[in-house]
DNA sequence: CCTTGACCTTCCCGTCACTGGAACCCCTAT
DNA sequence: ATAGGGGTTCCAGTGACGGGAAGGTCAAGG
C-alpha cells in the first residue's frame, strides 16, 4: 500500500502518517523508488493511533499504549492506568471549561447586545 | 512600576508581560536605563487581559474586546457576540470531551488492572 | 571602591501535533 | 513530449508562552 491508500483507510491525513513515521510509531518498508509501502501490520497500528488520538491521548501516551498493545505479556493494569490518568485529566478540563461556560453564559445573558456601550461583560473584565 | 511589580499585581508571570507588549497588547513606557515602566493603565489593561485570558478567550479575542473596552461609542453587542461565539466555541469543546471521557469511563470500568493481559482498552483501540 | 545579589534586558530555542507550501522525483496515459 | 497525479524531502508557521543564556543596572554591605 501506498501512502494515500493507508491514509484513505486509516482516515489520517498523507502528512499525519509521514510525521509518525518521523518520530518513530511506525517504520513503514520503501520500495525502489523511495515511495513508502505499508503493510497491513503499519495499517493496524496507524488505525489504532488514530483511535487512540480520538479518545485525546497523547503522542507519548500512544506511543506507551502501541507498545503495550505489542507486548503479549503485557499486564492490563499499566494499560488502565495510562487510561484512567487521562480519563482524570480530561474530567479536569471538563470542569475548567463548565467554569469558563458557567461565567460567560452568565455574562452573555446579562449582556442586552444592542448598539450601547453599557457592558456587564466588561464590565466583569475590568474588575467590575 | 517595574515589570515583577504589576507581574505580582495581576498573577501574570512577567515573561507573559513581555510577551504581551510584544504582540501589542500594551506599551509601557520605559525608564532611562531600558526597564519597563507600567503605568496604572498599563496595569489595569493586564489585569483586564488576565481575566479575559482566564476566561478561555484566545488572544486575538482578548485585544479586540480590550479594543472594545478603550472605545466609550462601542456597541454592546460587539462584545456581546464575542463572548457568545466563545461560549459555543466552549460548549463544543466539553461535548467533544464529554464523548471521550464516556467512552474512557466505560473502557476503564470494564478493564480488570491486574497483571494478566487481556484488556478492553486496548481491544476497542486495536478495533475490537 | 568592590562585591554580592536581586533585579532587569534581549535573544534564541523548545513546546505539541501537526499543516502548508516549495521544489523536485516517479509513473502512467495520451 | 507532455500532462496529470502520485510520491519525496525540507523548511516555516501555528498559540501562547516557558526555559535559559548572556549581559546591563541598582541598592546595600564590607
Amino acid at each position: 500500500m501506498n501512502i494515500s491508500d493507508v491514509a484513505e483507510q486509516t482516515g489520517l491525513p498523507a502528512k499525519t502518517i509521514r510525521y509518525y513515521e518521523e518520530i518513530g510509531l511506525v517504520t513503514p518498508q520503501r520500495s525502489a523508488n523511495g515511495y513508502r509501502v505499508f503493510a497491513e501490520s503499519d495499517a493496524h497500528k496507524l488505525t489504532f493511533l488514530a483511535r487512540a488520538r480520538n479518545l485525546g491521548f497523547s503522542i507519548e501516551d500512544c506511543r506507551n499504549l502501541l507498545a503495550l498493545w505489542e507486548d503479549r505479556s503485557r499486564a492490563s493494569a499499566d494499560v488502565r492506568r495510562i487510561a484512567a490518568q487521562h480519563l482524570d485529566d480530561i474530567e479536569r478540563r471538563i470542569n475548567d471549561l463548565a467554569a469558563m461556560r458557567d461565567t460567560l453564559s452568565d455574562l452573555v445573558q446579562k449582556c442586552s447586545g444592542d448598539d450601547r456601550p453599557d457592558c456587564p461583560i466588561l464590565a466583569d473584565l475590568a474588575g467590575s
